[in-house]
RNA sequence: GUGAAUGUAGCUCAGUUGGUUAGAGCACCGGAUUGUGGAUCCGGGGGUCGGGGGUUCGAGUCCCCUCUUUCACCCCA
């Protein structure tokens, strides 16, 4: 009986492990370099943990069990959870900031399309204690400065960011009541999904009101944080949410990624829990969903049984990323190598076996990937195999051994040399 | 969860208005007088045509159901 696959999930065979590999050494390496420190929780949680922040709507877009202990568990959608759970755990023996990051194996148990799978990794770097938008500059650098290392320029991506507070201040000060504020930010974060008629429609449905219609219209198409304040007259709470968003291009510009960095009002991002700068990286040239989004969540440790303690953070999927490295031709297939031995070595008849046997056994102890035939093929099969496994070299087994030499057979050039096999180990 | 399209060798696809033992390219394996590689040539294995049911003398081809994949909607942490 052949079982197929289950459905959204991918089977990584070497070359799209390379792929795999090439793009999570990537996000490592970025981490590292902008001072983040590398964890990870279990695969599966108690799926109250994901209701919390989500609510239980969340329960069917997610694999969950029960145990044989009647606990109820789910796969972990998101790792964020996980990471309030561990940092609440500890959060007296931690230092500050709390500067982590993560690349961790997701399922959500959605129907599957194009960028979005059931199951997939994320990259996530998050900064806890920081109650500064320097925390938020240093999230989005460490974003951008990942997909600039990878050849992406600005006009293929750019971060679109806002402000969840500046939205609610701004929305507060045209007179639009507080407890309303949670049934708008859905329909304002579809604004760009939406055609514009429709998007009015649905607004003037939602606020009632046809001067506040119009003034959330400008708002939301405004281009530049300058050109708020001329639209309307700002409340001091207002001002400060807008300074502080000026303060944050400000830091972003000096960080050199201005370029890549656009003030967008649309961008609200669908959860209830963020409550400052809010982001979503997006492609330039198609019709990609999101490569990233994140912003800050100031009360989420809170709400997870934690002290009140400010954090921001990012989550970069690996679907829609892959999709759009392709399309700039900036991952082919065959560009990766899944195969690679320094040494391959060759004998002509069976009775060297014992020889080959041995030199391989020493070049591996020597940390020197060697590979060699499992048969005393002819010398062409043999060399023919050691192409295939892209060996630098050969070592070739054959009457020579007689008098202790080996032959070395460089196989980019072609060259080689007969070499005392003694010296040779010895110049290892 | 809703809707649409799709499904023939490992991969990309041919397959005539239903008609004999279902084909090609690539890939894989093996050979071309056994001590020199990625080429070329020759040969080989491999498919209950996604699965099940139906119509028919006869189904890869027509009908129904189901599954998969893809795309969109819902949702998007």
């Amino acid at each position: 009986m052949k079982i197929p696959p289950v459905k959204g999930t991918r089977d990584f065979y070497p070359p799209q492990m390379a792929v795999h590999n090439f793009i999570n050494d990537g996000w490592k390496r970025a981490s590292i370099r902008n001072g983040f420190e590398e964890y990870d929780g279990p695969i599966f949680e108690y799926l109250k943990m994901y209701q919390i922040k989500s609510g239980d709507e969340i329960v069917d877009q997610l694999f969950n069990f029960k145990d044989r202990g009647d606990r109820h568990l789910a796969i972990r959608p998101e790792i964020t959870p996980t990471l309030a759970r561990m940092v609440n755990q500890q959060i007296n023996a931690l230092s500050k900031p709390i500067k982590w990051f993560s690349v961790p194996r997701l399922c959500r148990a959605e129907r599957p399309q194009k960028g979005r799978l059931r199951e997939f990794y994320q990259w996530n770097i998050d900064i806890i204690g920081i109650d500064d938008v320097l925390a938020d500059a240093e999230i989005i650098f460490t974003t951008i400065d990942y997909l600039r290392q990878l050849g992406l320029k600005p006009a293929d991506v750019k971060a679109k960011i806002s402000s969840r507070k500046l939205l609610a201040a701004l929305l507060c000060n045209i007179g639009i009541p507080e407890e309303k504020l949670d049934s708008l930010y859905p329909l304002l974060d579809k604004k760009a999904k939406l055609p514009a008629d429709t998007f009015e429609e649905l607004l003037k449905e939602n606020v009632c009101d046809g001067a506040k219609v119009k003034t959330i219209l400008d708002l939301m198409s405004v281009d530049s944080v300058e050109k708020i304040s001329d639209i309307i007259n700002l409340n001091q709470e207002a001002q400060a949410a807008l300074d502080e968003i000026k303060h944050l291009f400000d830091l972003l510009a000096v960080m050199d990624i201005g370029e890549y960095c656009v003030f967008d009002m649309s961008i609200v991002r669908g959860l209830a829990y963020y409550t400052g700068v809010v982001f979503e990286v997006h492609d330039m040239v198609g019709d990609l969903r999101a490569i990233a989004g994140g912003g800050r969540y100031d009360n989420l440790l809170r709400d997870f049984g934690g002290p009140a303690i400010s954090a921001t953070g990012m989550g970069m999927g690996d679907c829609v990323l892959e999709i759009l490295l392709r399309q700039r031709g900036l991952l082919k297939d065959g560009q990766l190598q899944t195969r690679k031995v320094e040494f391959f070595v060759a004998y002509v008849n069976d009775e060297l076996l014992k020889n080959v046997l041995e030199i391989t056994a020493r070049l591996r102890q020597a940390d020197i990937s060697t590979s060699f035939s499992y048969k005393a093929q002819n010398l062409k099969k043999q060399l023919k195999q050691a192409a295939a496994l892209n060996a630098e070299k050969c070592i070739i087994l054959g009457d020579e051994l007689e008098q202790g030499q080996i032959v070395i057979k460089d196989m980019s050039t072609g060259e080689q040399s007969c070499v005392d096999m003694g010296e040779f180990f010895k110049n290892l």
